[in-house]
DNA sequence: AGCTTTATTAACCATTTAGTTAAACAATAT
DNA sequence: ATATTGTTTAACTAAATGGTTAATAAAGCT
């Protein structure tokens, strides 16, 4: 299973081949032989261009990471109704995971392997807007347009529902016996049920 | 930090330390060195007690698996209100996952990796009533005291809002600040908060 | 006690694997 | 064309690691 295209530089083969096998066998169980054939090229060049298993890693952790939180800034500063902001949170959500449903797998295994300092510096360089989502719920009680809730429980909750399922996706396919497809079509009106629920519980 | 306790036997003490690590690294990061050294004993020994690394796993992650379902037949073949099944089962959830907090991310990492078949046979053992619950679900829909909605996605919803919080706790507390024990008070709280959410999400 | 079986250990082995090296090849400049 | 620089490869190395072995110690048995 070799990825051809002689068109595209060896540094983005290297890089496409470490994506998946580190996602399929994560940090310890992906092998550097493995990523080297997958790309088609030798394993030396690994080395040559990115020096060690552990900084190849880095780098599509850094960049897994930063692609696990979709760029909601602009949603929460816009100018829209606060349910509105919920909804078009969870949907950017969801369609965010379902177009990589490894990751969250991916790296909820490898962030408790990570020195706090180095997620604190990748994370540094897009940061979640955790605190002006506070603001905004905060504002939003103050304003009387919801309930008194804690912020938090808000994230956790948005964050729980939207990624959860397709962390337990193999999970729940086992025990549910659900096809594939019929995993999709759930996830699909997860879309509407989710921020539905979301602001059922918080609205007056 | 060897276990020590000369009245334990050799094979529970290996077992205890084969946790730790395995919850800890996975399969693939957990050295056969590392778990001896725990236990306090030759290397040797695990392989006479459990002949393989594969096989020392395989029983660790067995009974890890079955741990990870509540015991939850008693709760649904209880004869008490729709709603009052739902609070017990998200508490026993939220319970049972808050003393055993490693336990989602090792699970969900390695159910991806095991053959389907032996998924299947451990599962088999004390299989969670998925069935069951479908059933009562859909009892009270007919009952008319509950809208119509899919079971499969209420298992979801209290399966995400139990389990998700602890998963990702290492990333909600790098991404909002929060403090251990401030996360244990938010997951205290949650026992309320989610049945309440769960059953507003339903109720006619 | 003396014999047999079970438990435990230190030393060893074979394989895997990340990483290196030196030489060949390709591209670019002079 | 030829020197120079950057790219790629096959072969190699050193360390780590799962697993084995043969000898020793402990426990059970008659």
């Amino acid at each position: 299973m070799v990825n051809k295209a002689k068109d595209i530089s060896t540094e983005q083969k290297i890089l496409e081949a470490a994506r998946q096998v580190f996602f399929d066998k994560g940090m310890d169980g992906a092998r550097m032989q493995d990523i080297a054939d997958k790309a088609g090229i030798n394993k030396a060049l690994l080395h040559y261009y990115f020096r060690s298993k552990e900084k190849l890693f880095e780098t599509i952790f850094a960049e897994s990471f930063n692609n696990f939180f979709p760029k909601l800034s602009l949603i929460l500063e816009s100018d829209t109704d606060f349910s509105v902001k919920i909804e078009m949170i969870c949907t950017a959500y969801i369609d965010q995971i379902h177009s990589m449903p490894y990751l969250p797998i991916f790296i909820l295994h490898e962030v408790a392997r990570q020195p706090e300092s180095f997620l604190k510096k990748i994370w540094s360089s897009y940061p979640p807007p955790v605190k002006l989502f506070i603001k905004v719920v905060e504002t939003a009680v103050k304003k009387k347009e919801i309930k008194p809730v804690h912020p938090l429980q808000v994230i956790m909750n948005i964050v729980s529902l939207c990624i959860f399922p397709f962390a337990a996706k193999p999970l729940l396919q086992q025990v549910t016996g659900i096809s594939k497809k019929q995993f999709s079509v759930l996830m699909e009106e997860r879309k509407k049920l989710v921020p539905q629920m979301i602001i059922q519980s918080i609205k007056k």
